[in-house]
DNA sequence: TCGGGGAATTTGAACGATCAAACTTTGTGT
DNA sequence: ACACAAAGTTTGATCGTTCAAATTCCCCGA
């Protein structure tokens, strides 16, 4: 097994110059027909594939984009984000972009390592995932001036009007209105499981079920619980305790809608339960829920980075009106 | 915002040459102290960040490693592998590598992808997933001489004694003899519902139930349902009405393991199951599961592409004896 | 036949790091 | 004080590709 061809071998080998096989990888339109067949034959034959880092040090791009993957922590939540990864893995590959993946437990590392890579031009974009309000990341990254795309918005400020930086993001609002579209065949009493009061998506989701229920002028009951599947069993037993009288219960999260499914069953109240995340355990469980749909927020995470079509990251100021993208979910009846 | 400093910058300032500063980032210890102090001063004072691309194609090593992220298919079974996707971001990282995911539909995109990255010089290595007995994967790699290491044994070849390839995995009749051990504590009749014989892996997990059995002298029943919660319900459902006596269920897989509970809790006898590979959703619904401890599998993936403490991948020869890790799993009872 | 001008191709330099070898400094023993 | 080895440092070349500028080719009209 002998070294690897470079363009040198294949220039030789075609009767051309380096420059030309050069030309007929990246510039095919400017070499004569006869002449990028004759390279093209000889690519062929000696198997010849671009060294990636000479490349990348010279065209001072990585066409790689960095995304984030914590320590997994267990719990259904992480799930979406895993399937978010799959998605964009396999749409920038579309695109021409490969995605490196990185870990970090903390903000700070998480600008570490961000800063390393971007200064050693491995990655060209990142993607920043569960931002905060007055994230430290997104002031950074702009300081640097590392180009990227947050899927998911930053609750509270107002940038909408004056968008600071790209973002995608899913419109829970519409989904559990959907939820409840749904859920309202069962009967006019739909009540809500959420979050407490106070979270960005925990509130987008629950306007939903109010406005579809103001809507139709049945204020449905209002439950609330932490995250997780204890928790919303308790909520909803107790409820029900006291005499919860519901058609069906459309939830903030599909932890909260396995405890209410628990809490419905062992009380024998054949209740509908509408999650929301469409994790694996609401397809094991066959409930209904809904679905961010990945390779959406994918799409609009490599259109805002990339332009509509292009294949290179162009950094792009925000403007109002297309730095965002909101993506509709869909509910998966089951 | 100037350009970024290179080694030549920092060498100026520090009144020494380039090779001094690479020097001190490579062997620091063939540096005169107080050099190394000027230099690492500079270093600081000027935020030098080493360009990995040129350093990349001059010592032609990527300190990258590549892994499969297919497309994603929903159910609980991919869980396991996102899990280990992270565990191995973490600890890669440690070992100061990077992974980059791509995305395949079948074995030959994989090794089209492969090959690209590797004879493009962006991996090192990679790690394969879901191998099959006559994996062409493995021969075309062996040919290519890109070093990998398999996560999941090539059932099938008799590769202990005379070792093809690296690989990790996890012992399933380890697992599923601790989950017989915990569920021989609700009585003697322990029910396993497996796979359809065949499946190495499925074998494997039976076996270690069988073998608990006979060592107890209690042959227990063993039911079969293809892989899905559904079958999984409808044949534990099926045993029940012909009268199926035992004390508990261990079931080859979560999917499996929430078929049975559905089954149990329809017929309103309260059995306890017990599932494997503990994805959240056995965590959300409360049964205890086998965990097959991702972060074991991606420390012994490590350890057989870079030996037990480097940081260069180091493309070893399968030696028998050392080519293999086994990881043993653990149960964790809820 | 020659000149003009655009298309096609080639040449030299550069990207930023590290290797190999040459060179200089330091330290030791006599 | 001197020779000699070891330690420390510098210089020139190189990795494979692409950019920018220079050169050659080719067609067409005068």
């Amino acid at each position: 097994m002998s070294k690897a061809p470079t363009v040198e071998d294949v220039a030789l080998r075609a009767g051309v110059s380096r420059q030309t096989v050069s030309n007929v990888l990246n510039t095919p339109d400017i070499v004569k027909p006869a002449t990028r067949e004759r390279v093209v034959a000889a690519i062929e034959e000696l198997g010849y594939r671009r060294h990636a880092a000479a490349r990348r040090l010279r065209i001072r791009r990585s066409s790689t984009i960095g995304i984030r993957l914590d320590p997994y922590v267990g719990g259904i939540s992480g799930v979406v984000l895993d399937r978010f990864v799959h998605a964009i893995t396999e749409r920038a590959s579309e695109r021409g972009m490969r995605m490196l993946v990185y870990s970090a437990r903390t903000a700070e590392e998480e600008l570490a390592r961000l800063a390393e890579l971007w200064d050693g031009s491995e990655i060209d974009a990142a993607i920043l995932t569960g931002t905060v309000r007055d994230d430290p990341r997104v002031v950074r990254l702009d300081e640097d001036g590392l180009p990227f795309v947050s899927f998911g918005r930053p609750w509270g400020t107002d940038d909408i009007a004056d968008p600071k930086h790209l973002w995608v993001d899913v419109d829970g609002a519409a989904g559990t209105r959907a939820a409840c579209e749904h859920a309202l065949g069962f009967g006019p009493r739909v009540a809500f499981l959420g979050w407490p009061t106070g979270s960005g998506t925990g509130d987008d989701r629950e306007r939903g079920w109010a406005e579809r229920m103001a809507d139709a002028g049945l204020p449905g009951p209002r439950l609330t619980a932490e995250e997780g599947v204890l928790p919303g069993r308790l909520a909803v037993e107790a409820a029900l305790a006291a005499g919860l009288d519901a058609d069906a219960i459309v939830c903030v999260s599909d932890s909260l809608a396995v405890g209410a499914l628990l809490a419905v069953a062992a009380a024998r109240r054949p209740l509908p339960v509408i999650g929301f995340d469409n994790t694996p355990t609401a397809e094991a469980l066959g409930f209904s829920s809904v679905e961010q749909r990945p390779e959406d927020v994918a799409g609009g995470v490599l259109r805002l980075l990339m332009g509509p079509t292009g294949d290179v990251v162009v950094p792009s100021r925000p403007l109002a009106g297309s730095a965002h993208v909101l993506i509709e979910p869909r509910l998966v009846v089951r």
